[in-house]
DNA sequence: GGCCAAAATTGATCTGGGTCAATCGCGTTT
DNA sequence: AAACGCGATTGACCCAGATCAATTTTGGCC
């Protein structure tokens, strides 16, 4: 689905009050710059399936994900999806060096993000190396993520796959909610398929065997996880 | 293999005749900077299989490669490794944010880097936005690297994930050593199919496949890409 | 509530790539 | 030059997960 903007709130909003204030890059800013900041940044909302930017579109724009959730991925020609990551409030994207963003993002239900235009957000950064160093910092936290996924990847069974991203779903969660046995998945099963590079099939059956064993209960729209420590067990981290 | 640091030469050397000057970090530094920045790394040599440093070990230290090719890889509990890429000259290693690095780091073959102690390479960093500028420059190229490397894990047949391996390697040493279609390969097979997610026979048989349909010979120390277009049709880039 | 479309589950079968097991090639040692 | 060792190759067989094919469940929407 191409994007189309629902609504934009230029102004009548406080970076003061955003929810995500303090884990976000404006994380690295004082008061003082924080209300030049929020002349900059817009909030727009996206509707569930909607596409916030594509792969082969020239960076304009970078993002905060302010609530909600996105998938991110790239597509093979003839239509095989890897899903890299997904985003979360608090999540920053668009960072990149060919002026093109280097994979798609798509609202994964109702999205709220603050976007900034590239150059005047560039402009902002120049003389505060504290934001820059807050960027690094997030770019860092990703590679990690994205070395840790290369190992589930290409080295780990289905069962493995899927009991480890129960648990990454669920730690990624902690921050947001609070800690809870119950993980809400909002993305479908060709989201966790197209995650894990497996097929939707193997996902669902997946979740069966974990059912039956006592492991986890499949509940309306996620999980809920009975036996933790044998989830763990199978993730085999 | 455990490390142990064959040689060291603390002076004698000089950043304005480094072969990596022009791509490396230190490229952002002005002559008088590098001056200055000639004293906080030292050259050291590594041979053939010896560990520069291990996933669970603290960081001490950053090195940029000056001479060599390294392995970069994880490892799972039970001995499964995926190697998460391959270090050459001119890259920087031992960005995190831990305070450990999150992966281990080998010498394939002789290896020299300029490694730099922490904190002073920090303190350096602290006043001179445009090298953190550079180090973000590098950490978002490796990102989007890691996230091709996801796609290809995640959603490609064996036989394109060995056309996509020697056709990215060739590019790599592209600018390195020029253009050829001779393609040295330093790594093992074991170390090709921990990096593609494969089975050392797997990537064994690729080769062949590729060499009796004479898309590629198979000589020693590397191949020798006979028909680029058709490694690059089954490639599916 | 009833209807439709999309998502998820389940079953049957197939196959790409893994596993196991020789064998080969080649550089090194004695 | 014979013996060794190790990485690479090749062959035979197997199995985890893909593919194909029905259902079943869920979620809007009149």
């Amino acid at each position: 689905m191409k994007a189309s903007v629902v609504m934009i709130e230029p102004n009548g909003h406080f970076c003061s009050d955003c929810g995500v204030r303090g884990s976000a890059v404006c994380s690295s800013l004082d008061p003082a710059e924080l209300r030049e900041f929020e002349h900059l940044g817009r909030r727009v909302h996206f509707s569930s399936g909607e596409t916030v930017f594509s792969e082969e579109d020239i960076t304009t724009s970078f993002y905060n994900v302010l609530d909600g959730v996105m998938r991110l991925y790239k597509l093979l020609p003839d239509g095989r999806r890897q899903i890299v990551g997904f985003a979360l409030p608090g999540d920053f994207l668009g960072m990149n060096l060919s002026g093109r963003h280097n994979f798609s993002a798509d609202a994964i239900g109702a999205v709220i993000v603050c976007q900034f235009a590239k150059t005047p957000f560039g402009r902002f950064i120049e003389d505060r190396p504290q934001l820059l160093r807050r960027i690094n910092e997030l770019a860092i936290r990703e590679l990690g993520q994205a070395r840790d996924h290369m190992v589930l990847l290409g080295r780990r069974s289905a069962d493995e796959k899927v009991a480890a991203f129960l648990l990454g779903w669920r730690e990624r969660l902690l921050a947001l909610k609070g800690p809870s046995d119950t993980v809400p998945l909002p993305m479908s099963r060709q989201d966790i398929a197209d995650y894990l590079g497996l097929t939707i099939e193997t996902v669902s059956r997946t979740f069966t065997k974990l059912e039956r064993h006592g492991a986890i209960e499949i509940i309306h729209g996620g999980i809920s996880l009975l036996d933790p420590a044998r989830v763990e067990a199978l993730a085999a981290a």
